[in-house]
DNA sequence: TCAGGAATGCTTTTT
DNA sequence: GCATTCCTGA
């Protein structure tokens, strides 16, 4: 290996250099928030692409596409050879598949299914084994698919296997025709990309040597992220190689709930013994005022490894937490701030807003606006899941893979043009007598007698119509999405609509541009290949960091990103934690919220204010808040601010009460709510919260000192 | 067949 | 509180 070239212009740590120039043989990188991680895997790819190895023996996994144009970009400034090949795990998927979709056993052309198709799907599937929607609620049905089974390999065969009850059994009914239906729809879901890519490398010794021996070196990034097939994957590909170079930091995983297994950078030693291990801990990012709260808050998590941050930077301002009336005082209270920095000097891109729900954008929103203050909601998908967008997006779904139904269902009368229920109902059952699709039904109307001539007819014009358009399916995507718009009658019924068309055609426009600068920027740009990007798209990849405006954010998209100022909005007992996170006996659920708060935190570089509201609404209700058991944790450097006075009586003398700690199963009396049982006990003394399920059957957080609880 | 109002349900985070 | 579905009448 040549020595460490001029390219690399920050110094490199000695932890640093031995990450980067580590060459053969599994390297595990545990590194802290702000050490530098990203920089030392792009430095990586650069060096073994310096000592001699070809582009188009790495790959290189990041967790958002954002993230990967990143490092595409870096790697190519670093003057190496563009083509190496780096994504997220999903897109690297569709490429395998889409290569070997005859081994697989699936067409290349396939949809890529979002929840929103799922759910139909599900939905679909609970009906036709007639279930009863309420006993196997569709929602539940298919996060028991996705995280329970599909994540963990297990398919509708093993499944089947192993159901042995009432429940089991039909929810491996249910797996199994949605599975089918997915099929028929020549439609893959996101776990299916990750599942039947395990599948084929698994059952396939040759793809999976051919594959293994083309990357010589794997790089993932954020490893504490992985679920169980990805896990596999990452395996078969370095069978050959054994070069896996993972990078993560189990205190920032965050998705447990999504299928991700903490236990994947836990084990990793286990499952490579010869791994060498690289710790970074030092912290390049924040101020030591930050860190220490951020270690602080950490700390109280049982279930983790004892890692400290070492702060590189000198010390600066304190943190302070500030308390609000309410949710729209909060948000005002932000935006002052905002502009008190803005003439300090500091610019709109340095600042950052999260929050845990996405519904806490909308007060942040308004206060915002009528301050005048540029913002960006870094929402990315949100944009897809209009219902204009989905609708052009359906019409170019259908040219490419015109097996799937739900795009094709969603098109069929939009614009309306008198294609109706009972005409579809007749196709369908035209459909499932002759065991052809949908959509070879609908070309042989004419042979469907059940159907009036009428129907018949409206649906030969709209096969038709399709058929023009499959015309132009090569080539470039938006002059044909240009021309959908016109001439399946979308644009005019648009027109037709007045205001909310307009706003409706002005996000149409944006697509249209959107897909244009795709066909501008693709070599080959292929319908196929674009709409396979656009499903993959995530809220983070949305993040512009030089639009000069304000970063509104979940903390989750925040994972990855780093900000000067950086504001944590509605630190409150029932959101962050969130109130679904305490439902559960383990404390699990509750140790992520914890690393999702030190996720946030972690972001900020130099200023970190938290807040909470003494009142929000919730579903329309304004209710009485209780601070996040969080805000106790962060120790004493922290300082608190109300905007407002404490304007609720506080009669109750804590100190009167003897005993205050309440016990699981206690049974209890409250004034206005009746008799309850005790669920939790948060015990922080004076602050304590109490979890009671009361006789009607909700089950609410209480702080003990305005509670008024007696035990019975 | 379909528009519009009523009823119902859902309501964390996301590839 | 909002969105979707359901239902009714034209």
């Amino acid at each position: 290996m040549k020595s460490q070239s001029s390219k690399f212009k920050i110094p490199l740590t000695p932890s640093q250099k031995q990450a980067v120039f580590h060459v053969e043989g599994p390297l595990l990188v545990i590194a802290g928030p702000g050490s530098g991680k990203t920089a030392v895997i792009t430095y990586r790819i650069a060096s073994l692409i310096d000592s001699g190895i070809s582009p188009y023996n790495i790959c290189a996994i990041t967790f958002t596409n954002k993230a990967a144009e990143e490092m595409r970009q870096r790697t190519s400034s670093l003057d190496t050879v563009p083509g190496s090949h780096i994504s997220t795990f999903h897109s690297l998927c569709v490429r395998i598949l889409r290569r070997y979709a005859d081994r697989a056993g699936i067409n290349p052309n396939f949809s890529i299914y979002d929840h929103a198709d799922q759910a139909r799907c599900i939905k679909q599937a609970v009906k036709d084994c007639e279930l009863d929607t309420t006993n196997f609620p569709p929602a539940r049905m298919l996060d028991a698919i996705s995280t329970r089974l599909k994540n963990n390999l297990i398919d509708v065969d093993a499944f089947k296997a192993q159901a042995d009850d009432y429940f089991t059994k039909n929810l491996a009914r249910i797996y199994d025709r949605y599975q089918h239906i997915l099929a028929e729809h020549n439609a893959q879901d996101f776990d299916d990309l990750l599942v039947k890519t395990a599948f084929l490398l698994r059952d396939f010794p040759d793809v999976c040597s051919e594959l293994s021996n083309r990357f010589k070196f794997l790089l993932i990034d954020e490893y504490q992220d992985t679920n169980y097939a990805q896990y596999i994957i990452a395996k078969a590909l370095v069978s050959e190689h054994n070069n896996i170079c993972a990078t993560g930091d189990p205190d920032q995983s965050i998705y447990r709930w999504r299928g991700a297994d903490i236990r994947n950078i836990l084990t990793f030693e286990k499952d490579w013994p010869d791994a060498t291990i690289v710790k970074l801990e030092e912290n390049f990012r924040s101020t030591p005022n930050i860190l220490e709260v951020a270690d602080k808050l950490i700390a109280n998590n049982h279930n983790r490894k004892q890692k400290t941050l070492i702060p590189t930077r000198p010390a600066s301002e304190g943190i302070v937490v500030t308390i609000y009336e309410d949710e729209e005082g909060e948000a005002q209270g932000v935006v002052e701030r905002i502009k008190q920095l803005t003439e300090q000097g500091t610019s709109l891109n340095d600042i950052a807003v999260f929050y845990r729900v996405n519904a806490q954008s909308r007060a942040l929103e308004e206060a915002f606006i009528s301050n005048k203050i540029m913002y960006q909601v870094v929402r990315g998908v949100e944009f897809y899941r209009r219902k204009e967008i989905r609708d052009l997006l359906a019409y170019l779904k259908v040219l490419v893979n015109p097996e799937d139904e739900i795009a094709l269902l969603r098109i069929i009368n939009t614009p309306t043009r008198g294609i109706g229920k009972t005409t579809i109902d007749r196709v369908r059952v035209y459909a499932v007598g002759n065991n052809i699709s949908f959509f070879e039904a609908l070309k042989k109307a004419k042979d469907i007698d059940t159907l009036s001539k009428a129907a018949q007819a409206k649906l030969a014009v709209f096969v038709n119509m399709l058929g023009q358009f499959k015309k132009d399916i090569e080539g470039q995507v938006a002059p044909l999405a240009q021309r959908i718009l016109i001439e399946s009658g979308l644009e005019k019924s648009l027109k037709d609509e007045g205001d909310k068309g307009e706003d409706a055609l002005e996000n149409i426009n944006e697509l249209i541009n959107a897909a244009s600068q795709y066909d501008q920027l693709t070599e080959e740009p292929s319908l196929l290949d674009y709409l396979q990007q656009i499903a993959l798209f995530s809220d983070a990849d949305a993040y512009d960091s030089s639009s000069g405006s304000v970063a509104l954010m979940t903390l989750h998209a925040a994972k990855g990103l780093e900000f000067d100022n950086v504001f944590i909005v509605g630190v409150e007992h029932g959101l962050l934690p969130h109130e679904r996170s305490n439902a559960h006996e383990d404390r699990q659920e509750l140790e992520e919220e914890r690393r999702l708060f030190f996720v946030g935190i972690t972001r900020a570089k130099s200023r970190l204010h938290i807040s909470h509201a003494q009142y929000r609404t919730i579903r329309g209700q304004q209710l009485r808040t209780i601070p996040s058991q969080f805000l106790y944790e962060l120790g004493p450097t922290v300082t608190e601010q109300t905007e407002e006075e404490e304007d609720f009586d506080d009669d109750t003398d804590f100190a009167e009460i003897p005993e205050y700690k309440f016990k699981k199963g206690q049974i209890v009396l409250h004034k206005t709510f009746g008799r309850g049982i005790v669920k939790n006990f948060v015990d922080m003394g004076e602050n304590s919260i109490v979890e009671v399920k009361f006789s009607s059957g909700r089950t609410k957080s209480l702080m003990l000192k305005y509670a008024r609880l007696s035990k019975i």
